[in-house]
DNA sequence: CGCGGCGTTGATTCGTATCAACGCATGTGG
DNA sequence: CCACATGCGTTGATACGAATCAACGCCGCG
């Protein structure tokens, strides 16, 4: 697919790099990568010479434990930028995963990490996804200390579905949601068991259903009120 | 005093921003205040006209939930710079408390984000201490997602030791340690009754001592081994 | 058709919360 | 200088939420 014709781009970090220029965006996307489900990206530690635009698919930062067990840090959702850190030297925090067939558009580390500085705006819209990261990692900090196992899915699926409503790819309260149990379970410090029966409790109370990777919010207001 | 004799100044954000220019960083700075223990800072939402380098003393960045109860999500110590969001128009994203007597060199909100990315030796360092909130935040999250209460309490407890001893602060193994039980559980997702449990166990495992606001790390491989 | 991955469900265990009582240090006012 | 209040840490009894372990069912796929 063509820059211009890019749904994404508007909401995404492409805007910022190319409001004027669409053929300079263009030429600079090296190309775009297809990879398929649970293929990891890059390893904590890594310092690809690429980054990338998430064009589609879903994928999954993480960090594993000593003792085996995964600890997911975030979801990677279509328009999402890989990675900040790679703009400024530093090795990627955390390994990634697709959990769905992803598309990427790779851009040079190199060169991106030189334009990304170079003008005040573009310095500006990357400050502002710094502080959404850091945003979504407090929030899930909270959910993580203080919430019993209902608030928590509440929360994250209330996130996700606010992501993927900005970025135009929520249809009212219905939307995709290819995560199973387990990845629910790693990124909110449960057990698959214990998310099963969590959802069964929220699908029988009328608040969410999640189905054959489709999630339907029915009641929101009761999710928040779970999320408090 | 004096920008000049500050020992802070070359492990904060102080350096970067007058490296060349002494006289230029002392004439920023608004003014020294010192506030007294358990005293608020700034609210969550709120936009001060004021930055601040802190400049001694301890305090904490949290969020009060519905519930009353309430999530730290991370200690404010010496050479912190308070906040990076207002550096880029954002209101603050968590309230904050002083828990000693705090002393803040306070510089002007407006001031500084226009110096803020003036060159691009500024705009890497603050990208840096982006990197860094993040850093913290997601070992966080770790620790609250996967790790039981000891693995928590010495997970932080090496983070703070390892920031005080970054800044000249900690005597080896031994450093100040002003936090109440009730403080760690809320950073840490418990109740400050297994915290004094999780100490009294860690003691007696001769792993670590907290006594009369300074702790002592009595066996740093067999804490970081808890805290994987 | 059989197999493997995933979700569900039940029985039991374990870690931490909750609630309450108590001790100790510190501060304060009589 | 003592009587008392306050705040914090400690300890114990009990409750509860989630983990663990295991069995089973469903479904998609080779």
């Amino acid at each position: 697919m063509q820059c211009a014709e890019c749904p994404l781009r508007s909401s995404s970090i492409c805007h910022v790099f190319s409001r004027d220029d669409l053929a300079e965006l263009q030429e600079a996307r090296l190309r775009q990568v297809s990879l398929p489900a649970k293929r990891v990206i890059v390893r904590e530690g890594e310092t690809p010479s690429e980054v990338y635009r998430v064009q589609g698919g879903w994928g999954v930062r993480f960090k594993m434990l000593a003792n085996g067990s995964r600890q997911i840090l975030s979801f990677v959702l279509p328009g999402d930028f890989l990675t900040l850190e790679l703009l400024h030297d530093g090795p990627i925090h955390a390994s990634m995963l697709t959990l769905t067939r992803v598309t990427l558009c790779a851009f040079s580390r190199e060169q991106a990490a030189r334009d990304a500085y170079a003008d005040s705006k573009r310095v500006h819209a990357i400050a502002h996804l710094w502080g959404q990261r850091v945003c979504d990692l407090e929030r899930t900090v909270v959910l993580l200390g203080r919430m019993p196992a209902a608030g928590r899915i509440a929360g994250l699926v209330l996130d996700i579905h606010a992501q993927l409503t900005r970025r135009g790819m929520a249809a009212g309260n219905e939307f995709p949601f290819p995560l199973r149990h387990e990845d629910l379970a790693d990124a909110l410090g449960l057990t698959p068991a214990h998310v099963s029966r969590t959802l069964t409790a929220l699908r029988q109370d009328r608040l969410l259903e999640i189905r054959s990777a489709r999630a339907t919010i029915l009641d929101r207001d009761g999710l928040r009120k779970l999320a408090t």
